[in-house]
RNA sequence: GGCGGAGUAGCUCAGUUGGUUAGAGCAGCGGAAUCAUAAUCCGCGUGUCGGGGGUUCAAGUCCCUCCUCCGCUACCA
């Protein structure tokens, strides 16, 4: 069985979870299903990073140490998850034993190499921001970031990063599809083609973090803290990557705003180290929220668990899966939500659901068997609805999940389509054995097309499966089969119509 | 400034290597049906395809130019 690993960026811990981070967690869990159902073995990850300069402060103002203060907004990370029902099999805390150890067991590996030498560091450092910037960078004696900019000269560890940039562009030219879309490796390769700078991997102006071994007086970049995460959750250093079938097969999804990081730095640092590279970085975009940008002053932070407990989690992950064209900035509205919900979820695709079924139950004595023979109508259905189905994995397989989605409605509505023009309604007094052929091949579509719904709302799916009898395990399966007959006892409803003038919006008046 | 992306129906967007009267979904209007979550189905779009110029028998699709928006441009998850 083909192995997967499958990456979250791990969250910085200095504000409470938002839509953003939900999005991309989402995606991993859709993709990690998704491939599950193709076969393979799955190894799913996500996280928090919990060390730098901005962490020792926040906890420092809120008055705690910055372990409790850490604790408390990981935990709120964590218990994001179910709400999103996420499958993942590991989170990780970069303040895990395990994971220092790896850390410093990387940094170890560097040094050995030769990557790593002891040099000064001279800038205008912007303390709030913890960068530095160059004299001509510097807005109105400011740093370009709005932080008060002080000259600071400060000893600290460099990665040869500058001996990289040539066998970087040749790995990226060896392997196109390294970053995707193609639209974030061409900034890449842009922004490399101008030459790279050694890169400042450790500190001294602060004190938390993991420190250098054998120099404590030196703290590890918070990057390079966090990137070797991916390693810890695989068993690093205790497991050789080198032989691991599934670090070969790592993909990172990341925002993409850490697109350098994870497409410079990360494979700059592995190649130093004498590990296989990632197979893949996928960056993501941005949400905006109600068509502004997400900030705490405007208010329009959106919180993923309300619309969880509002609508539930198969709908808030359809639609950050449908709303954006992946890799795109989109915009996150409560009235899109409302239409795509109505529109797809209940009214196309739930009230499918229940009038079929319902028709099952009421005139067929709970079930339908295949029929022997199809008419013309009955062939072009079933073709068109595979045509749909078929050319949905690849679209998957290029993260087109919109596109994806959108096959699979199309399908859906050639089932209403169906049901509509054969009329089971009219031929239960006229033809009930053709009314019980219309009804198995309908069943049977809303099956195949929730097999293909599942990754994206996994607890609809099971709801189906259920009402269908056939156990979720089997009917997820890459061997699945069909069956050449339902049963149906018990229907319930699956996306209940939101009603906007009944429904208690209140929970969105909360901070 | 440099590099890259985008500008197509009220809204969100598709439009492969240039080729028949430019498409989908949503919203809107009209009709049908009544199994179903007042859901569904059918019908209805004279859009300067950002502006202008060019290549071609033929351009949304290639070239030039201009306008607008966005991203990247060395340490910000």
């Amino acid at each position: 069985m083909r192995s997967t690993y499958i990456t979250t960026p791990i969250y910085y811990v200095n504000a409470k979870p938002h839509i953003g981070h939900a999005y991309t967690t989402i995606v991993c869990d859709v993709f990690s299903r998704f491939c599950r159902m193709l076969g393979s073995d799955v190894f799913f990850t996500t996280g928090t990073d919990e060390h730098g300069k901005k962490i020792e402060q926040s906890a420092n103002n809120a008055g705690i140490a910055p372990q409790l203060f850490t604790d408390s907004i990981s935990k709120l990370f964590r218990d994001l998850l179910p709400f999103l029902n996420v499958t993942n099999d590991d989170f990780i805390r970069t303040t895990e034993r395990r994971h220092k150890d790896a850390v410093a067991h990387f940094w170890n590996r560097l040094k050995e190499s030769g990557y790593l030498y002891l040099g000064e560091y001279s800038g205008w450092y912007d303390m709030r921001n913890e960068a530095y910037f160059s004299e001509d960078e510097l807005v109105d004696g400011k740093s370009p970031l709005g932080g008060e900019a002080l000259y600071m000269t400060e000893k600290c560890y460099f990665f040869r990063l500058s001996d990289f940039q040539d066998r970087l562009l040749d790995f990226y030219e060896k392997n196109p599809s390294f970053i995707f879309p193609s639209q974030r490796r061409n900034e890449v390769i842009s922004f490399m083609s101008r030459g790279l700078n050694d890169l400042a991997v450790s500190r001294t102006t602060f004190t938390w973090g993991i420190p250098v071994p054998d120099d404590p007086g030196h703290v590890i970049y918070v990057w390079l803290d966090a990137l070797t995460n991916y390693l810890t959750l695989n068993g690093y250093p205790n497991n050789d990557q080198s032989s691991s079938e599934r670090w070969r097969n790592v993909i990172h999804f990341v925002g993409k705003e850490i697109v350098r990081f994870h497409a410079v730095y990360w494979p700059a640092f592995l190649m130093a180290a004498k590990l296989p590279l990632p197979k893949q970085i996928v960056s993501h975009g941005w949400w905006l929220s109600e068509g502004e940008k997400m900030s705490k002053s405007l208010g329009n932070v959106q919180d993923p668990i309300k619309y969880c407990k509002l609508f539930g989690s198969d709908a808030l992950r359809y639609y950050l899966l449908r709303e954006l064209s992946f890799g795109e900035d989109g915009n996150f509205s409560l009235s899109g939500f409302i239409n795509r919900y109505n529109s797809i979820l209940a009214n196309a695709y739930g009230n499918l659901c229940n009038r079929v079924f319902s028709f099952v139950v009421k005139s067929c004595d709970n079930k339908v068997e295949r029929p022997r023979d199809l008419t013309g109508d009955d062939q072009l259905f079933v073709t068109a609805v595979d045509a749909d189905l078929k050319g949905s994995s690849s679209l998957f397989q290029r993260y087109a999940f919109s596109k994806y989605l959108e096959k699979l409605e199309h399908a859906i509505s050639l089932a209403n389509q169906y049901v509509d023009f054969q009329k089971p309604w009219a031929l239960k007094t006229s033809d009930q054995g053709r009314m019980r052929d219309v009804l198995f091949l309908a069943v049977e579509q809303i099956y195949k097309i929730t097999r293909l719904f599942y990754p994206v709302i996994p607890i609809c799916a099971e709801k189906v499966f259920t009402q269908l009898g056939i156990p979720m395990d089997k009917a997820i399966a890459t061997d699945y089969a069909l069956p050449d007959e339902f049963h149906i006892d018990v229907v319930e409803s699956l996306f209940p119509r939101i009603d906007q003038s009944t429904t208690n919006f209140d929970v969105f008046a909360d901070d």
